[in-house]
DNA sequence: CTAGGGTTAG
């Protein structure tokens, strides 16, 4: 009897059983996963509702940010808007989460509203506040007005900011490229001037970035100092150096990081090992991919999609799609399905080997399975279709493509009209250039290169200079490509002057010849019979270290009993045949 | 007791 009295006693005070009893549904739901998580959360959300007297806000707080966690920003939102109706005062915490919400539904606006409600409420916004805040102008990619904001903190003395606040402000800076702001800020808490010192978060961000903006060396630097300051490096750190030496081409330092990482106790992971992976298949060294999955694999870490898929490319690019179909195979044995992307790969396999019937059969089997072709698989499959000579089908898949609700990028235009012109519906690709409008998409240097040659190939010089002409209206600056092609349509035209004009042009513009630019002009001016400037030209592109193509050396060849014994051209040729033995 | 950030691979 006494116990039932005390329980009826305390069931009004403010330890009820009723609130423990939340307390510890709250905590057991914070450790739960699954897929009813969400729906356990709404409906013990309802239930503390219902109870008398109502709950206390930190309970309910606590619980939507269960939901915040799980990213249901909404539902988050509508809760708190059912607690208001139910006439449960709120509190700032409340109102930051709601801003925190707003702000991930990406309306930074409602949560500036939400600031302006505090201070009109009399309340003090905190730090907390102003953290969240900048954040979501970082979210919403207005880095400028959240360093903006972070300067009216430390100008007005608002409050003062802390780790949370410079990692949000040089995290944004990273995003927008601005490294050495980033940079600046992080050797500012460096120095001591805040009270708050860098971690290792911050130390990412930046290395990070600098790798990014091909620094790697810089972002070595900032890690020997990071380290000596004492700031353990995380796999992060180590992840974005190795995927930045790796980019340029300095896997045998990348794979040295793999040991030094191992060595400090810092454990590789399967994206480490992606990495490696995938930068070795870019170099045309599957053998050492697969060494690196092996590594992996003894150390208990389970290669995934991405690791598989960066193989299969790697086989693909060296032609041997036949290996590449075994890695899905592989990838079926440990039951990880492949995605799109993988497909999309081991398809454009196919077409680049030619094997368009393969392809199709890949691409029709995925889609029965349920997968969804995307701009990249399209592209891939037009591409095979137009080189094996069936441009009618690439026209109808483009068509189709786009009746699936897939819009055609600027690339999947390059092969588009790249396919059209070399199948000789040059006029045709022109036709559907047009029709597309002046759309801003299409102002692509690229694009127009592929026109401008195609339409030579076709045998339309005058559109291709027309092209070119309007290449230059609209601003677009030629690359080498561009030159190079329009230097042939004034060689086939017989018009050597103005190719050589070009190529002043094209040097005064900055934009370095290459191979072809050089084989162009040489074979041009050997085909006039112009020795002695061909020869200057010759020497030079050797000199740059450009071979003569096969079309070049005939013509040199040719020339050389008309020139005399000891004529540069003579022994330049000589220099360049016993060259061409060595290598052989 | 509850709120604010946090990166890497195709």
């Amino acid at each position: 009897m006494n116990c039932t009295r005390r329980i009826g006693l305390r069931y009004y005070s403010t330890a009820s059983p009723s609130t423990s009893h939340f307390n510890q549904r709250i905590t057991s739901l914070k450790n739960a996963s699954g897929p009813t998580k969400v729906d356990d959360a709404l409906q013990l959300f309802d239930e503390m509702l219902q109870r008398q007297p109502p709950p206390n806000i930190i309970q309910l707080n606590q619980l939507i940010t269960l939901i915040v966690k799980m990213k249901q920003y909404s539902t988050a939102l509508s809760l708190y808007k059912q607690t208001k109706l139910m006439g449960i005062p709120t509190d700032l915490y409340a109102m930051n989460i709601s801003i925190n919400c707003h702000c991930r539904l990406d309306q930074v606006a409602y949560g500036f509203a939400l600031l302006a409600t505090i201070l009109k409420q009399g309340h003090q916004p905190d730090l907390a506040t102003y953290n969240t805040l900048i954040n979501g102008l970082v979210l919403a990619d207005r880095v400028f007005e959240a360093v903006e904001l972070f300067k009216k903190l430390l100008r007005e003395k608002v409050c003062e900011p802390d780790q949370i606040t410079f990692g949000i402000v040089i995290n944004g800076l990273c995003k927008v490229g601005h490294t050495s702001k980033a940079l600046e800020l992080l050797r500012f808490m460096e120095s001591g001037s805040c009270k708050c010192k860098p971690y290792v978060e911050q130390y990412n961000a930046v290395i990070d970035s600098l790798c990014k903006d091909k620094m790697v060396d810089h972002a070595l630097e900032l890690f020997a100092n990071m380290t000596q300051k004492g700031v353990i490096a995380s796999v992060f750190t180590y992840n974005s150096l190795i995927q930045g030496l790796c980019n340029f081409g300095r896997e045998t330092e990348a794979a040295q990081m793999l040991r030094d990482m191992e060595e400090e106790g810092v454990s590789p992971g399967v994206h480490t090992f992606t990495i490696l992976v995938d930068s070795f298949c870019k170099k045309g060294s599957v053998k050492d991919a697969e060494l690196a999955v092996q590594a992996m694999v003894r150390r208990g870490l389970h290669p995934d999609v991405i690791t598989y898929s960066a193989l299969i490319d790697g086989y693909c690019l060296r032609g041997e799609v036949d290996d590449a179909e075994k890695v899905i195979d592989r990838m079926m044995e440990r039951d990880i399905v492949p995605d799109i992307i993988t497909y999309s790969r081991l398809i454009d396999g196919y077409c680049k080997k030619k094997r368009i019937h393969k392809a199709w059969r890949l691409f029709q089997e995925i889609q029965d399975k349920g997968l969804i072709p995307d701009v990249v698989t399209y592209g891939s499959m037009l591409q095979g279709l137009f080189e094996s000579g069936n441009p009618a089908a690439a026209r109808e898949l483009f068509n189709k493509m786009q009746v699936n609700g897939q819009v055609p990028d600027i690339c999947t235009y390059r092969i588009l009209f790249h396919g059209m012109c070399k199948n000789y519906q040059c006029s045709d690709a022109l036709a559907l250039f047009r029709s597309l409008g002046n759309k801003e998409s299409m102002e692509d240097v690229r694009l127009y290169n592929i026109l401008i040659d195609g339409c030579s190939k076709c045998g339309n010089p005058s559109l291709a200079m027309d092209l070119f002409d309007e290449l230059l209206l609209k601003g677009l600056k030629p690359d080498v490509r561009t030159y190079n092609a329009m230097m042939r349509v004034y060689c086939e035209e017989g018009l050597l002057g103005k190719c050589k004009e070009l190529l002043r042009k094209m040097e005064e513009s900055g934009c370095l010849p290459d191979s072809f630019t050089y084989n162009i002009i040489v074979r041009e001016l050997l085909k006039k019979n112009e020795c002695g400037e061909a020869e200057i030209f010759l020497e030079e592109m050797i000199n740059r270290d450009f071979m003569p193509d096969h079309a070049t050396f005939e013509n040199l060849l040719v020339r050389i009993p008309n020139v005399g014994k000891d004529s540069r051209l003579r022994t330049t040729v000589l220099k360049l045949t016993s060259v061409e033995r060595k290598d052989v």
